[in-house]
RNA sequence: GGGCGGAUAGCUCAGUCGGGAGAGCAGCAGCCUUACAAGCUGCGGGUCGCAGGUUCGAACCCUGUUCCGCCCA
């Protein structure tokens, strides 16, 4: 039985993945001592929502960050990933609710204690999955110090927080208008609410009548004014007017009346410039402070009265008169059916508008006037911005840092209460006369108030905004408000990886939050990565159906293949387009380095009865040895410099690059003649040691550089390697230095590269067969001499003769120098022929356009010298090429 | 309406000093060569969206423009 037979023929990535990955964990090697020596570096992770599960996007983020961790961990670095889920107030109460439904159940039949518990036992069966996916992806978290957005410590930094905001004037309960999803029931944020863009409608334009006629500019009376809306059922609110002060069709109705047809109110006709577009509609624009932001801030302007026609489910109240209890599509029929009747209908055109809607429930949102609580931004925000400004935090791509100012300057207060139950709830209580009290719970609120227990007090029912919590979790999740050993060594954290989507839901209420509560930002670099679309560029949803299932992906291609992909497409500034082809070339290239570590590991430990590595006999590089051992420094060199700046597909594309294409396409070919030679002489026996240490040296070097890409492939190769020890996860990232310079290696291994290519290229091009033993002629031998068994082997040449052109042969340049091939009567004199005209017609395109830079003045005047000799080098080269050419070419006529 | 991004080989995409256009896949031709046919060898394929400008020199910098996508109002 040879050796080989006990390596699997082909590697099984999931398998390693069972073999490795709960080990890796359960020997705490993800879990950092922040006593323990080393620069820290530390990550929280975008918190997956509770109720979700892993999707493309997740993997991508996440394979990202595990890229960094794992490779700052063998780098040195005090390494710490936090990770951890978000509570998600909305869509979790939503799953619980659903799931009482089908038990024939109400929450409201339960009451809010039981419903929590309720919440809190399904988050126990079901919630967390994705902690679960995420392992499967090889993830290095470190889970013992998971976290959950509601967890007792993280709820603390939730009600400290907020206290000490209201405490500072930056939290307040207002009345406002507000977004609200009255399916949801609840209000939202600004940013919870999503515009379905192109939504098809129709503007619907009908009259007021004045409250009494007026004579116009003409003489002529005017008995009504007309008024185009998309929102006829809103005329129920309608307090005002609204015209162009300049409009001369209307300038002169401004301060007169007119009466609504329906609820019989008289209002006025006002001008005002910000609101209304004399070039649209009609010109004069009805308005509704209680429902419409713009009007709102009219009726402030003017001093209207805002009428609310909303029940909290969207339904009209008491102020719609007969329309009371119609949804929003009835009470709008009805209305454009009554105002018919009244004759009051002036017609209607087609119109395209961007439709308010919530991003969770999908409920059309109704601007409502409520009393809520927000936070004040504009003192928040200003230094947040100028972290940004002044580089204390830096994006990546800088791009994006215009996204996060344009929202930082124009920001408005934040709406933070939420009419749920699932979440951190107010910490705030009122009395009998609806005083404030607020307060870490309710006796700290007494006491902070000096009021005695004799006072009753009611807790404020509202949750506080699910973000609210993220926002604090870079510090929050490291034990703040406790001056924990996590938060002095781990704060702040070096980057934070996610996508551009939640730059203002969560990047930069952590920006506002860790500045304001720890007096520093949170992260020191942001990267944003794209969005994963299917490979037609298409965004993935459920209805187009082309969503695709990381862990089918992940079953199907393996941990390692799936996450190299992920890598490899992640070019900065770019959607990654999840093409499965590519995906499948990338399971090749897994199994390239498996069959390579094959080949090597056969080598090392020998065949049976054939000798092995010995670490401690005499060995002598060779060029190949050295030559293999540079490019691997200067592998290692670009793998460091393109992950330290976050680029991440060209140091996924290095390691292909380098493993391929030189290392088994040259250095491995390169090998053979040299281990299968059985010479027993010293110098074969030192040779072949060279060449088994030099595999075992780059295996050793790309198991570690592999591994923060490929874990699981890299660990097997590392526990398999001989002379390694422990586990690849804390073994130290390569380092250039290691793999000295060589530059008489490099150019030598080159020019017999060139000199095997233009072998192969004849042979192609002459159709020989792969049999066939070749001769080559040429005037100095030396270096193809010295490379006899490598040109033999990897290029069919059998005899190397000094001398110049004998017979017919087919002819090489290389370097200025001509290789002859004897043909020997093989081949037609006519395919050499065709052959040399190709290569001379090639040749002279190349002159051709060497010369015309050449030949311009200005280049030679300008151009920096060193740039201007390179080129003149290269003519002469392409010159000398082209005689030598003409030459062969010649003899054949 | 304002802002941002993209357009490069048949397809999907790289290309961060401005210095002769690249990869993978697909295609064509030839190979079961002792790690790998999930492989090896060779070949073909481009007006770098369009029009100007700057420059000795532009895929890259500037201006304009078309189409596609995203964000904000």
């Amino acid at each position: 039985m040879s050796t080989l037979d006990e390596l699997p023929r082909t590697y099984d990535s999931k398998a390693a993945a069972e073999r490795y990955y709960a080990d890796w964990e359960a020997r705490g090697l993800f879990t950092p001592d922040p006593d323990a020596p080393g620069e820290p570096y530390c990550i929280v992770i975008p918190p997956p929502n509770v109720t979700g599960s892993l999707h493309m996007g997740h993997a991508l983020n996440n394979t990202l960050q595990d890229v960094l961790i794992r490779y700052k961990r063998m780098d040195g670095y005090n390494t710490l990933w936090v990770p951890g889920m978000d509570h998600a107030g909305i869509a979790t109460q939503w799953v619980v609710e659903r799931q009482l439904r089908s038990e024939g159940l109400d929450r409201r039949d339960l009451g809010r204690e039981e419903f929590v518990r309720r919440v809190w036992q399904w988050k126990e069966e079901s919630g967390g999955t994705i902690t679960h996916q995420l392992r499967q992806l090889g993830v290095s978290c470190d889970w013992s110090r998971e976290r959950f957005t509601m967890d007792e410590g993280l709820s603390r930094a939730v009600r400290e927080v907020f206290v000490r905001y209201y405490e500072q004037g930056l939290i307040y309960r207002a009345e406002r208008l507000i977004n609200w999803d009255p399916v949801g029931m609840t209000a939202l944020s600004d940013l919870e609410v999503e515009a379905e863009e192109d939504f098809q409608t129709e503007i619907w334009s009908f009259a007021y009548p004045l409250a009494e006629p007026v004579a116009g500019p003409d003489g002529r009376v005017i008995e009504e004014i007309v008024v185009a809306t998309t929102r006829p059922e809103t005329m129920l609110g309608d307090t005002a007017i609204a015209v162009h002060p300049e409009d001369p069709r209307y300038r002169h109705l401004i301060g007169r009346h007119v009466r609504h047809p329906i609820t019989g109110r008289t209002f006025p006709i006002i001008g005002d410039a910000i609101l209304v577009d004399p070039e649209f509609g009609t010109g004069a624009v009805k308005v509704t402070p209680a429902h419409d932001f713009n009007d709102f801030e009219v009726g402030r302007r003017h001093g209207l009265p805002m009428i609310n026609i909303l029940e909290l489910d969207g339904t009209i109240n008491e102020q719609g008169g007969p329309f009371q209890g119609m949804t929003v599509p009835e009470a709008r029929a009805a209305v454009k059916a009554r105002l018919a009747e009244l004759g009051l209908d002036r017609g209607s055109e087609p119109h395209t508008m961007a439709l308010p809607r919530s991003q969770r429930s999908g409920a059309v949102v109704e601007p409502m006037l409520s009393t809520q609580w927000f936070v004040k931004m504009k003192p928040l925000a200003a230094p947040a911005l100028a972290a940004v400004e002044r580089g204390f935090t830096r994006f990546v791509p800088k791009q994006w840092e215009n996204t996060y100012f344009a929202w930082m300057r124009d920001i408005k207060d934040w709406c933070i209460s939420r009419q749920l139950w699932w979440g951190h709830q107010i910490p705030a209580w009122y009395d009998a006369e609806g005083n404030v009290y607020v307060g870490h719970d309710e006796a700290d609120a007494r006491a902070r108030a000096g009021i005695g227990d004799d006072v009753p007090l009611t807790q404020d029912e509202d949750v506080l905004d699910t973000w609210f919590s993220s926002a604090l979790w870079p510090f929050s999740t490291l034990g703040w408000p406790d001056d924990t050993r996590e938060l002095a060594r781990y704060y702040p954290t070096s980057v934070l990886i996610t996508g551009f989507d939640i730059i203002f839901f969560w990047v930069a209420r952590m920006m506002f939050s860790g500045l304001h509560f720890m007096g520093h930002v949170p992260f020191s670099d942001v990267y944003i990565h794209a969005l994963v679309r299917d490979e037609h560029g298409q965004k993935m949803s459920k209805t187009k159906g082309n969503v695709v299932d990381p862990l089918e992906m992940i079953d199907k291609l393996g941990p390692d293949a799936f996450r190299f992909t992920l890598v490899a497409m992640a070019a900065q500034g770019r959607d990654v387009l999840w093409s499965e082809a590519r995906a499948e070339g990338f399971v090749k290239f897994q199994n390239k380095i498996w069959q390579a570590f094959r080949f090597a590991y056969m080598h090392i430990v020998g065949q049976a009865g054939a000798e092995g590595l010995d670490m401690d006999a005499p060995r002598t590089l060779s060029a190949y040895d050295r030559w293999i051992l540079v490019r691997l420094g200067a592998a290692v060199d670009r793998v460091r410099a393109s992950l330290d700046e976050y680029r991440f597909n060209e140091a996924a594309s290095e390691i292909y690059q380098f493993t391929w294409s030189e290392l088994c396409d040259w250095y491995l070919e390169l090998c053979k003649g040299r281990l299968y030679d059985d010479t027993d002489t010293e110098a074969a026996r030192a040779d072949r040691q060279a060449a088994r240490h030099t595999l075992w040296t780059v295996l050793h070097a790309l198991a570690r550089l592999l591994h923060p890409f490929m874990p699981f492939l890299s660990e097997e190769l590392w526990q398999r390697l001989p002379g390694t020890e422990g586990t690849v996860v804390t073994a130290p990232f390569p380092v250039a230095s290691d793999y000295p310079e060589d530059p008489q290696a490099l150019d030598e291994v080159a020019e017999l590269q060139e000199v095997i290519v233009a072998v192969r290229r004849i042979r192609a091009d002459m159709e020989l067969s792969p049999r066939t033993p070749l001769t080559v002629r040429t005037s100095d031998p030396t270096l193809l001499r010295r490379h006899a068994q490598a040109l033999s082997d990897l290029a069919g040449v059998a005899t190397i003769e000094e001398g110049g052109r004998r017979g017919p042969c087919a002819t090489a340049v290389v370097r200025g120098r001509d290789l002859y091939i004897p043909l020997q009567g093989l081949v037609d004199v006519d395919a050499e022929r065709a052959r040399l005209d190709r290569e001379l017609k090639k040749s002279d395109k190349d002159i051709a356009s060497l010369e015309r830079r050449l030949g311009n003045p200005g280049f030679r005047a300008k151009a920096p010298p060193a740039v201007v000799e390179e080129f003149q080098s290269k003519l002469e080269a392409a010159r000398q090429r082209r005689e030598r050419l003409q030459a062969a070419r010649s003899l054949l006529d």
